[in-house]
DNA sequence: CTGAAAGCGCTAACAA
DNA sequence: TTGTTAGCGCTTTCAG
């Protein structure tokens, strides 16, 4: 490993020298300064974080927790992130929780222990009370979901708007029996998402037949199972919203494989936008989440703040509104 | 901070007896570990992993350098590493490139900085010599892409075979103008999968009109680009084979938006398997590759070098072979 | 069995 | 403008 000191003794100079040249310290010639970097450059110096550290120096890291990276909500945070933490001269660290609080309390112990700069998560369904207090100690945002044992800071979708505007998309449509799947009323996004639902079909004054298919965990085989169920129904709900993108792509494929008519037969509106989406059947009409724009938004926020020293335990929310994306697989009953 | 001295202090020994107690050394009475122990415990006190670090010990961060982490590739890739490290303890940490080599570098040098136990890295296109210089004094492995200044440890696919394979099915079902889209020779993986085309051409023995259409960096709209092009020629080809994941999805959008007949009008050949390649259309006939497989093999070979101080400076390659998805896109000219 | 002491690589106070 | 020096908290010889 190339040290200061090596490339202070290639160079005739002291260590603090070299160590200040790299630093950019304005007491230092600006010809030193290039034989410096120069000879850092050549020998392939690099900085040992761990030594910085340990003077005080707080880690760039930044802590990124998500239930599975490769649903594409979270590939497309973590995508954001990257880039705004980047620009900022930050690092990401990626943690995988599939929604085991124990994992997560597993994470987020071991972040902490390597002095990250701080935390954002998208926390599980019931995070542990450890987790709680190790994060009272340490900068962090929750993102997409909200745990309220971890704090009022978060960065959010409106969930109910989303699932409202989606069904009423469908009642002005004419449906009349409509079918909701998605997530249980436990995660706070799930509640959100079925009062959304349920508000949407209540203000609509209509006499509307309506079913709920809540399960947990959301997972495609979960969407197939409910709609296999749906279907088997004396009077069979003409249009379906979906309120879990991992619901979507089990109910999109379900319905295709029993070769139904869209939307003729049965009208779906979808959740989140994978690529794919637009390919299927007529085209997946869907509501359509700013993920990326929200990642961004917070990485700012929690950059800002991180940099400010700005009190990160004032609760704060920001939520961004979804769009509906009217494809071919909506239309009248 | 409690420190080892604070806790030497309050038991009247020394820091080195309370050091060797928390690490369990063998040489120390268990009634001083059991003491040391409950101070310890009492003042919350938790080791420094900085200083730690600095005396040589490896942190237990594992860094993984992808192009973009929205690819499906790449998140696939990441979930798989993730698990695969977790069960061993070990931590993963994100980095994009966006194929640039001063972007890898960056995240290179960021990384070796913090003392990770090793790097995985898909190389950019053609990498900075500097990262070269300095992967050389960190465990590192390639996956499929493989730069030759970075170092023989490599896992990758097939990427000659799985373009053979695809074409030749494609010959196979009677076509006789294929063209051919995909990224340039430059890239090691983007020359093989050329030469897999070229290969399964030539030894299929007929005469065979082919286009080539070979862009860098792939991507949708070089995808959509391409495909109007081959469209507009006098000849125009019957079967389109894809070389990159990333055009893909452009070449498909551009069909259904001319809405071609698939595969009457033309037949076509996917890359890669992005979850909604079996809603477009008759479901596209595409090549596999089994990137979590490999993924997961690499980090169980990586883990066990790191673990046993292997020599990971012996050239290495493991190549898995891809498969070929037959859906409906594919049919006789 | 335990203690003293020497650093790891870096930063920063103090000198020159 | 540069050099000297003293640690940060920990591990690890080398001595008791």
């Amino acid at each position: 490993m190339v040290t200061i000191k090596d490339i202070a003794a290639t160079l005739q100079v002291s260590p603090s020298t070299v160590g200040r040249a790299l630093a950019d310290d304005r007491r230092i010639s600006a010809e030193m300064k290039r034989k410096v970097n120069e000879a850092a450059a050549h020998a392939g110096y690099v900085a040992n974080r761990a030594a910085r550290m340990m003077r005080g120096v707080q880690s760039n890291l930044v802590g990124l927790i998500v239930p599975d990276i490769r649903n594409s909500f979270y590939s497309t945070i973590a995508h954001a992130l990257s880039q705004c933490l980047l620009s900022a001269n930050y690092q990401l660290t990626l943690c995988e929780t599939d929604d085991d609080r124990m994992h997560e309390l597993r994470h987020i112990k071991e972040l902490t222990s390597v002095n990250v700069a701080g935390i954002i998560l998208v926390p599980s369904a019931k995070p542990h009370p450890d987790s709680a207090r190790i994060l009272k100690m340490t900068p962090h945002i929750q993102l997409l979901r909200r745990a309220p044992l971890l704090g009022d800071q978060w960065f959010g979708i409106d969930d109910r708007r989303a699932l409202y505007e989606s069904t009423e998309h469908i009642i002005n449509a004419g449906h009349k029996r409509i079918a909701y799947i998605g997530g249980t009323e436990e995660l706070p996004t799930g509640a959100a998402r079925v009062q959304g639902f349920r508000d949407a079909v209540k203000s609509s004054g209509q006499a509307i037949t309506v079913h709920e298919e809540l399960g947990a965990p959301s997972s495609p085989e979960f969407g197939r199972e409910a709609v296999r169920r749906l279907l088997s129904l004396k009077d069979r709900p003409t249009a379906l919203v979906i309120g879990a993108v991992q619901n979507t792509s089990g109910v999109i494929d379900e319905i295709q494989e029993k070769a139904l008519s869209v939307p003729r037969e049965i009208s779906v509106v979808g959740f989140g936008d994978e690529l794919g989406y637009r390919w299927w059947g007529p085209g997946l009409t869907t509501v359509q989440l700013p993920v990326s724009e929200l990642a961004t938004a917070c990485g700012l926020w929690f950059l800002h703040h991180l940099q400010n020293k700005g009190d990160l335990s004032k609760p704060y929310s920001f939520i961004s509104p979804p769009q509906l994306v009217i494809r071919g697989s909506t239309g009248a009953p």
